[in-house]
DNA sequence: AAAATGACCAAATGATCAAAATGGTCAAAC
DNA sequence: GTTTGACCATTTTGATCATTTGGTCATTTT
């Protein structure tokens, strides 16, 4: 029992790496099989197959990214500093995060199908989590009653926007410039007071 | 000098008409020759090189958008106004005219460089526009001194993004909602009153 | 003389297809 | 009951060859 265990954390392991490494397409079975020191249909008595193995480890991500956030934010701070901290956290992983950025190369130069699908659903739990930040924000009276979906959707494009777009073009904008522009266009608004 | 005028605008109405149809990469030189009634030759006599053609039909394009936008706005509206219908305007051609929409096609599916290049081009126009309508705004007093290349480039985004990102998982908005959304985000702010 | 042309060329692209690699299976080994 | 790797059908790769392409320029047309 120890040892099937083990087992399934080498193989997650293993694929974690290779995926993280050469992508999701690149990565073959018989390399996860090797360099988890295990036969290659010890696999499929885990997982049904390379995408489920793939979604097992999306999901262990999607849930470590949840607990980073988690661990950095409390409901005693403001609605502009949960989302700031919040977003900015989600979007670290984009820079910081070995798979991130292996997968989201291999969105943009091969486009696998299944790897689309995989950031798509971070991208809805950025969003999920977002929606909560803003329904406790409502509910306080912090801002506006306002579609939580739509509002957390504008959110998170305007930080990618600020954070990875602007870039291409321009000088960078830091933590404190970005986290100032959530506040000036989404909160208090460019109409003079 | 009557022939020479008509056969540069023959080549032009040509090749327009291809890039339209097949996009960029698509179109060859031979091919523009034969619908334009021209010898190959003929096109290098006008144009350095099929970049060059192509640059010329683009900046038509630019200066067809420009003018289709002052045509609806003039200094009497409000900021918002001006912007919502500028933006719109511009947007529209995303989904209406069929070589823009070629060459978002292309780009997205062929990465082609010519083509990324020059749809970067027109974002650019749309920002220079949009920043001449922020700057009047401001020094109206309608809206605050922002950073007006910034500003417009927050503005594109949060169109781009209601326009044609939102509609991949949700029921699209309409051009009433959109314009309210910028209201609300961009002028207003959430932050209640 | 000036403008227009299309045969021509080097380089890029596409088609072909055999060999190699891949995801997944399953009978045998443990 | 687990684990395994030889095996299979299918996909991918890459070497090779044929076609097409952008661009030139000597010749023809006006």
């Amino acid at each position: 029992m120890i040892v099937t265990i083990d087992r399934k954390q080498q193989i997650l392991e293993a694929a974690t790496h290779s995926f993280s490494l050469f992508g999701y397409k690149a990565t073959t079975i018989d390399q996860i099989a090797k360099i988890a020191n295990v036969g290659k249909g010890t696999i499929y008595t885990f997982y049904k197959n390379k995408e489920q193995l793939f979604h097992q480890i999306i999901s262990l991500l999607i849930q470590e990214m949840k607990a980073a956030v988690d661990a950095i934010i409390n409901d005693d701070l403001t609605f502009h500093e949960k989302a700031d901290r919040a977003l900015f956290k989600l979007l670290e992983y984009r820079t910081d995060h070995q798979l991130m950025i292996k997968l989201l190369q291999e969105e943009k130069e091969l486009g696998t199908p299944a790897v689309k699908e995989v950031i798509q659903s971070i991208e809805q739990m950025i969003i999920d989590y977002l929606k909560t930040i803003i329904q406790k924000g409502i509910d306080e009276g912090e801002i506006k009653p306002c579609h939580t979906e739509l509002t957390a959707f504008i959110m998170l494009k305007l930080y990618v926007a600020l954070i990875f777009d602007w870039d291409e073009q321009h000088k960078p904008l830091d933590k404190d410039e970005i986290s100032a522009l959530l506040k000036l266009y989404v909160l208090d608004g460019l109409t003079p007071s």
